[in-house]
DNA sequence: TACGACTTCTTCACCACAGTAAGAT
DNA sequence: ACATCTTACTGTGGTGAAGAAGTCG
């Protein structure tokens, strides 16, 4: 990673992709986004403004500039008179969006501009982007963002979450949770149904986000910051836990444990009822997609997974860490899944709360999209997938051209 | 409870061929 | 040192076989 685009090496980088783990200017992310279903999908993040190096993850209202978590940190913890400075979370995208739909990601983009942002930002107003790019994939319609009572920006979006949520606090109201500003203005009694997967924790039941249940989820949209974890649990992290693969969700499902959704959910339904102080500490460290950002952007290829004892005393991690790659773990939905069963801070009630026939309606979708789901691998070599994708086959197996063939990937109902 | 039969799920090899790397000329 | 040619290897996706795992009587 560096200033220059990874990709062209001669624009300035404005955005970094963290599946790709480079950055690039917003010309080269056009166009190597645009290249493939998998690609629209990888979540970009603009650069930090003070060291052009980590994804950014606030903006400070202040300063005008965007900040990774380190400095966020440096710049807002060693200062009283920073402390205060509001900040705002940046936001992801993912898909192709123009410099218009970058705009209403990204409010700084359509402010005017000023001396004192960075040069990051500027660039990124003055370029332009190839709008005949294809973009299909991004969908502002399906992606809103709103202003709610508390001036709080809020995304709703339909099924694919493209934009993560946006928020504002400042650092007084607790330094601690600098890197988790999520829901912090939001008051703990507001109920939004309105919000969907990152807004989760304000439905009232657990049921509001069923449709999302399973779906959606990735590492990118729950994120975790393992150490902001520890100091906000004093857990410890334990890297010999068990594995828990696919295979096990079933039985997992229908017995004690629940998904991260599902505490995630519940856990807020809990905090509304007892302990807003609860969830506000709790949410953040799972709704953050930029502190995962600056995570993974130095952890790269940790695929994390905990599971909950079942005396609810304690919980413990497990980080594993293998040659995969960013986007093994981004897309591989439930494999990347944290599991857990309820967990320390969720009271019982909270289960008991869960209609059962929301729940099965839900395992039986969750199976039923677990059969269709396509475990997406890394593709290295686009050119050959193209042509394997037209190759006609005979019992799945490549014939020679011209040859006899039952199935031919462009014409399906067709063979010979 | 143990066992066999059956079903369901998972893993892996197979195929052709364009592109790449390494070595030879 | 450089260009050209040859050879070996890689990696794509759909299918079926084989084995593992689960279910039922």
């Amino acid at each position: 990673m560096g200033y220059i685009c990874d990709f062209c090496c001669e624009q300035p980088s404005i955005v970094y992709c963290r599946s790709d783990a480079a950055c690039l200017c917003l010309s080269c992310d056009q166009s190597v986004h645009s290249a493939n279903a998998l690609s629209k999908r990888h979540l970009r993040t603009p650069l930090c403004g003070r060291c052009n190096f980590q994804p950014a993850f606030v903006r400070c209202a202040e300063e005008r500039v965007s900040l990774c978590q380190n400095c966020d940190l440096m710049g807002h913890s060693t200062s009283t008179s920073n402390l205060t400075h509001r900040r705002e979370t940046v936001n992801s995208y993912s898909g192709c969006p123009s410099s218009a739909e970058l705009s209403s990601i990204w409010l700084f983009f359509s402010q005017s501009p000023s001396a004192g942002e960075s040069t990051c930002e500027q660039e990124l107003r003055e370029m332009s982007i190839n709008e005949n790019v294809e973009r299909n994939s991004w969908c502002p319609i399906e992606n809103t963002i709103s202003q709610n009572d508390n001036g709080v920006a809020e995304v709703n979006h339909d099924r694919n979450v493209n934009v993560d949520s946006r928020s504002t606090w400042d650092g007084s109201s607790n330094p601690e949770l600098g890197s988790a500003p999520q829901f912090l203005h939001q008051p703990a009694g507001t109920t939004d149904t309105s919000l969907t997967k990152l807004s989760c924790p304000q439905t009232k039941y657990a049921g509001v986000c069923e449709d999302d249940l399973y779906d959606d989820f990735n590492m990118d949209e729950f994120d975790l910051d393992l150490e902001k974890y520890e100091e906000l649990f004093g857990v410890t992290l334990n890297h010999s836990e068990e594995i828990l693969e696919n295979g096990q969700m079933d039985s997992l499902f229908g017995t004690k444990a629940m998904s991260v959704t599902d505490s995630y959910c519940q856990g807020a339904v809990a905090a509304e009822d007892s302990s807003p102080g609860l969830v506000n500490g709790i949410q953040p460290a799972f709704s953050n997609a930029a502190s995962a950002d600056s995570m993974l952007s130095s952890k790269t290829d940790s695929i994390l997974y905990f599971t909950a004892r079942q005396d609810h005393s304690s919980f413990s991690f497990s980080g594993h860490t293998g040659e995969s790659n960013g986007g093994d773990y981004q897309d591989c939905g439930a494999s990347s899944m944290l599991l857990m069963g309820q967990p320390s801070w969720c009271p019982p009630s909270a289960e008991g709360s869960f209609p059962s026939a929301s729940r099965s309606d839900a395992v039986m979708r969750y199976k039923e999209k677990k059969k269709t789901r396509k475990f997406e691998k890394r593709v290295r070599y686009a050119s050959r997938k193209e042509r394997a994708d037209v190759r006609k086959r005979v019992k799945g197996r490549f014939v020679k051209a011209g040859g006899a063939y039952d199935y031919d990937p462009l014409n399906p109902t067709r063979s010979c």
